[in-house]
DNA sequence: GCCAACGTTGGC
DNA sequence: GCCAACGTTGGC
């Protein structure tokens, strides 16, 4: 058994054009692998860092207003990023091979909505969210950490209901 | 559409 | 190893 660790959570951001949170509700089992990413630090998060049960909030960004729009929970931990092996795929990277990856991705599952997108406004304007990474200045981490305390503060200040 | 901030690339 | 040029992100 693996040894027990406390839970974690995450903020991934996705443009709600591309791939929304109602799009993640829709799909199979609420599920879907978080592939495409090409950022070092984001990979790193996901390689090692995400575990089994990590909670994520499910950020739209490049939208008016972008704001949180859910919480999914992490259902696989790290594996090969295959569009990025796939020479035919927009996302391929030829740095990498089957036996080499460079790229990852985990799979996420929705469970809760929040009633009102928490947009980022609302966010900036929350007391007690100050050093939180998506609220800094030039910001463009896709996947990033969330403190314990952030999380507690955002979930009990806005209203979720099960997917 | 603009543009500041950032990460990556590549010449040296 | 430095750093200018470039492409991308993402709020506004």
């Amino acid at each position: 058994m693996p040894v027990s660790r406390p839970r974690r959570y995450w903020l991934v951001k996705s443009e709600p054009d591309v791939f929304s949170f109602d799009d993640l509700i829709a799909a199979p089992q609420h599920t879907t692998g978080w592939d495409g990413v090409r950022n070092y630090q984001a990979r790193n998060f996901m390689r090692d860092d995400m575990k089994l049960g990590d909670l994520v909030f499910f950020y739209h960004s490049s939208t008016d207003p972008a704001g949180i729009a859910g919480v999914a929970e992490i259902v696989r931990e790290a594996y090969p990023d295959a569009t990025a092996l796939d020479p035919a795929h927009a996302h391929f990277d030829a740095r990498g091979t089957p036996d080499a990856p460079t790229w990852y991705q985990v799979d996420v599952r929705a469970r809760e909505r929040f009633t009102q997108l928490v947009t980022l406004a609302e966010l900036r304007e929350s007391p007690g969210l100050d050093g939180m990474e998506l609220l800094r200045r030039g910001s463009r981490l896709s996947v990033q950490p969330v403190s314990a305390e952030h999380w507690k503060l955002i979930t009990a200040r806005w209203t979720t209901v099960p997917v």
